[in-house]
DNA sequence: GATGAATGAGACTTCATTCAT
DNA sequence: TATGAATGAAGTCTCATTCAT
């Protein structure tokens, strides 16, 4: 392996504890997960982590941005494919990446939670959640508008409720086997069948 | 005031520290709650928690059985009273007392994932969530026959769709200062819609 | 021994502790005396410390409290029983007392400077000193009048440069072999001696 | 600007790391102030520091050397002017630069209380301030000869008292608003009195 | 010589739990 | 039963020091 700069060698501890980070907050909640466990799994110390990161709710927020990040770009790229052929399939592959992670859907939910708890969390959680939430709404309007249907309720209500059963399906898959992925897909369905009746 | 028999006493001082303890949990989460938070809020000593409950894992099993036990209960009081009439009606009563109370959605968020966590509490959630799950099938079942109409879906599902909603919203509340029922109400509405359409 | 009441056993804990925390900070400063050297050396456990003490500045607070509250009574004593014939017999005595515990002029070298560090040791030390310094000079104002003399200049003036002298040969002492209270006695007999010229 | 040699760069930048030293240790204490302080505060990495010291103990002895030094250099300086026309004067812009600088007098404590802690710095100390003392002493005498006057004292009580009262002042300085020399010139006055009156 | 990422010991503090009262 | 002092493990974070670049 070709020796790391030492620029590429930084870049790469705080990917490894990002992603160190973000296993041990998926398994055992903000709380419970340990700057010690982060960093140990990582490979690295204590003393590395807190050179990386201010503090553990820096790594938070950090990673929080990091997830957010790529869930915006996944909307931004379903919004720039959308034609009438592919969408079903180009949901239907966004939505198992989505659920398909259990670790990532238990550390949404684990986000959301603790930036709710956490005044110095909220702030900076907010405006992540803001600029999803727009993205979204701009893509399912796009989407109604190439199907040339009328949707049933206000854009933001079918948005919000979109990501309320992306949650909740997150908190409950565990107990049942079942794919946690079928709420979502129930919920579209009568979305299309719903609005087909007044389209055009 | 008469003078509680000792077993009443303990009654009301374990009832006031399940009560504290929710509102503990709700606010700062499993970890982030102590025991003596707990205690205190509710007027005690530490001692006399530990009289009641053998442990801080045992107070939160306490408590998810409390609450799961009166969610079921609330179903089963709603399939007895079931009636063209009425239904709506108490649909929407229900509904508000789930998500009119913001720490109760909050610690019924946190009694999923915390339960999913620990090995010991799973046991425990798994059984209650099963009988909580059973109930609610059967609700749907029953509304679905009184209303003549066929489900567009395994009432299973439904009733998942129902639940992930319910603990998502609770997620979702506090960013958006819409009331958290509203993707509920839209579920329901295209639920019925849906049906509608292929009735008897 | 008789048992110790639940009371009782708090308070001897309590006094244990700030023995240990005087050793320890006159040994090794404020900084360098750890919580858990404290504790241990009292023969308790760190818990036990947190238990009695909110933090290690309390205990530096308290500290300064009861060594403060000490000095000053051993002044007030003085003013009660100043007479000419005993008056150099109990200075002696005093002056001893104050520079004989080596570890005690330590730490009040070190409660001074630790105390103009912190803002909010301040607060507290502010006020400690200035009623020290209030006795003091009482006690000189006393004494100058038993003797039937005029001071040589301000008592406030008298009284800070005696403060000095008593905190600088803490500092001293320990180079030099000599008795600490040395300066002292020098700083007296020439007072006396300022003073006798313009008596009367 | 001339271009700086590797030597005087290198001298430079161990001075900047000094005086940056004095400033830390003045304000947090010798535990408190951090390596990465004392660097960064000079403008320089850690790695700068350690290519210059070898350890922080190392800066502070260094500090010490330094400070020592120049006020031995002062008081030699004061032994050669001395002259009954201009020996107050002389004094008394030693003594404001003494105290002027409410960071060096804090230091000077700081520096004093240290160095009895550890063994290492001890030894260091010991000579330093033996020198010092023994041009102190050196200076007095020279001083009593020139005026004409006996003195009331052992010289090496005076000079001892003389730096008790330097140290002690600095301690106290900042609680009270008065100028911190005034202890200082009662001493000197009172031992200019006490002596006249022995003179020849 | 200078840099700063990384180490690892150790600091302060919290907290679930125990147990003598 | 209830109390709360005490324990001890564990947690977050700091910092003197090392070493590859």
């Amino acid at each position: 392996m070709a020796r790391l700069s030492r620029e590429e060698s930084r870049v790469r501890t705080r990917e490894m504890l990002l992603a160190s980070a973000a296993r041990a907050f998926a398994r055992a909640g903000y709380s419970g997960a340990s700057v010690d466990d982060i960093a140990e799994d990582a490979g690295f110390s204590k003393g590395a982590f807190y050179s990386n990161f201010a503090s553990k709710e820096a790594i938070f927020l950090a990673l929080l941005e990091v997830r957010k990040q790529s869930e915006i770009m996944a909307v931004r790229a379903m919004i720039a494919e959308v034609d009438s052929d592919k969408l079903m399939e180009t949901l239907t592959t966004w939505l198992d990446a989505l659920h398909g992670d259990r670790d990532f859907a238990l550390l949404a939910a684990e986000l959301e939670l603790q930036a709710r708890r956490s005044e110095s969390l909220a702030a900076g959680y907010e405006a992540l959640q803001k600029r999803f939430s727009d993205e979204l709404v701009a893509f399912i309007a796009v989407v109604f508008e190439r199907l040339e249907l009328t949707p049933p309720a206000p854009i933001k209500d079918i948005a919000d409720t979109f990501i309320a059963i992306s949650n909740g399906s997150a908190l409950a898959a565990g107990h049942q086997n079942q794919h946690a992925g079928r709420s979502m897909r129930l919920f579209l369905d009568m979305l299309i069948k719903a609005s087909a009746t007044r389209a055009r």
